[in-house]
DNA sequence: AAATGACCACATAGTCTCATTTGGTCAAAT
DNA sequence: ATTTGACCAAATGAGACTATGTGGTCATTT
């Protein structure tokens, strides 16, 4: 009884073939542009055939959602590893992160030169929705815990913390380079700003403040929750 | 010696042409955008001839570029009469104004969909950076009577009070109609925020008070009057 | 002098054709 | 069982040419 056949290939392997082809794709994207960037292109940077892609994915569309999925889910993972205690401090870390992934700040400003075709696709189809509702939820614990004001309800503050992030990152990338607010000052702004703007101003007791944290813990675990399942769908697990 | 030729017209009479021809233009642009508004449309809504536009313009651009500044001036004399007395005041009327100004929404916004090929054009070439200069000196003296945070420089302030408005104005825009927070709250959601963010929270005192509403006024008279003047120039005066 | 609208140069939109590129498949190689 | 890259249909782009529409001018009219 002699083998017959390739034996099958170990499953390790070939998830860190997946990344190294998302990996590729990242590069290029930022360089080029989704438009412009080809599966074949892709391929040859990542150093797979280009029928090795579609081992990986269906389509082209697959490719760069399970990228943008991983971005996010990396981008969360980073923001719960710096373990922010408050709202003011997941803002900051936030924005932090989006100030340092091109491909999450163009998503979420919805730049077409990055994005191309795809612009205006991805925005409320899931990102929007799902992160809403779960924030929401999230706010509404801590005006429980009179961490945030309660003179408006938590669609409302959610459109506050949407127009302060969306309208720092725009202005941004907007602005003429030379006269930029630096980046790290950037964030503390946002930060900031957040905090005044849906904050009560005052301290919380001690017992307050392990309850806010552990909302914000438990905000971002779920996120994180959320993130990870989608990008393991995107990867074909 | 008799008299030859057509007498001289009444300049009061032209004046009001030019206005009728902005009209004109106005809903045209509005309603089809810049790119699609043709002279010819313009001309023959305002019941003049072509040629008669341009015994008021040189071109084209100039024509929609009073336009631009007309508005711009009805918008900041209306704020002026409403005699806002505070930073946060002042935001709210501003943000007013603009909610219902369709024409310098697009110009805040950069909306091509609106000002088509000149989308890039006006944006700091004059409301930006004068508009931004006289701001700065307004929170510089706001800053002086303690009605704005010590902590951030003047133009950080001015940075934040754009990303927050436009901020707001943008996601307005991006939401579906359905879901989307009344004008009037969002007008106080603005001011709010934007009071949040650059105040200092406390009460002035009663002589601060007025010389806060003195900076404020002579901020607007300021503005009202570049405004004008930059308005009369585009009207051939 | 003031106003007009026929007129023109020119940019843009449309159409057709031909060459290249690209997403996706699959028989062959390992 | 995996991986590959030659292959194909379909999309995209380039080129050449025409039709249309538009900004701007100016001889003519009032």
């Amino acid at each position: 009884m002699v083998k017959v056949g390739r034996p099958p290939q170990d499953p390790a392997r070939q998830l860190e073939r997946a990344h190294r082809i998302l990996d590729a794709a990242a590069e290029l994207i930022e360089r080029w542009g989704y438009d412009k960037t080809t599966i074949d292109d892709v391929a040859r940077r990542a150093g797979v055939a280009k029928g090795t892609i579609y081992l990986h994915w269906k389509t082209r569309d697959e490719l760069f959602a399970a990228l943008l999925r991983r971005e996010r889910a990396h981008m969360l993972e980073e923001v719960r590893e710096r373990a922010p205690a408050t709202l003011r401090d997941l803002v900051g870390e936030l924005a932090a992160e989006l100030v340092r992934r091109p491909l999450m700040q163009a998503v979420l400003l919805g730049d077409s030169e990055v994005l191309g075709k795809l612009t205006r696709r991805k925005r409320r189809g899931e990102s929007g929705l799902d992160l809403g509702a779960a924030f929401e939820e999230y706010l509404g614990e801590l005006r429980e815990l009179g961490a945030v004001r309660a003179d408006r309800t938590p669609p409302e503050q959610f459109a506050v913390l949407g127009a302060v992030i969306y309208g720092f990152l725009h202005t941004r990338d907007i602005m003429p380079e030379a006269m930029r607010t630096p980046d790290d000052r950037l964030v503390e702004l946002i930060a900031e700003t957040a905090g005044l703007a849906l904050g009560t101003g005052t301290t919380p007791s001690g017992p307050a403040s392990r309850a806010i944290g552990r909302a914000t813990a438990g905000y971002l675990d779920t996120m994180v929750e959320i993130a990870r399942h989608k990008l393991a769908t995107s990867l074909g697990s």
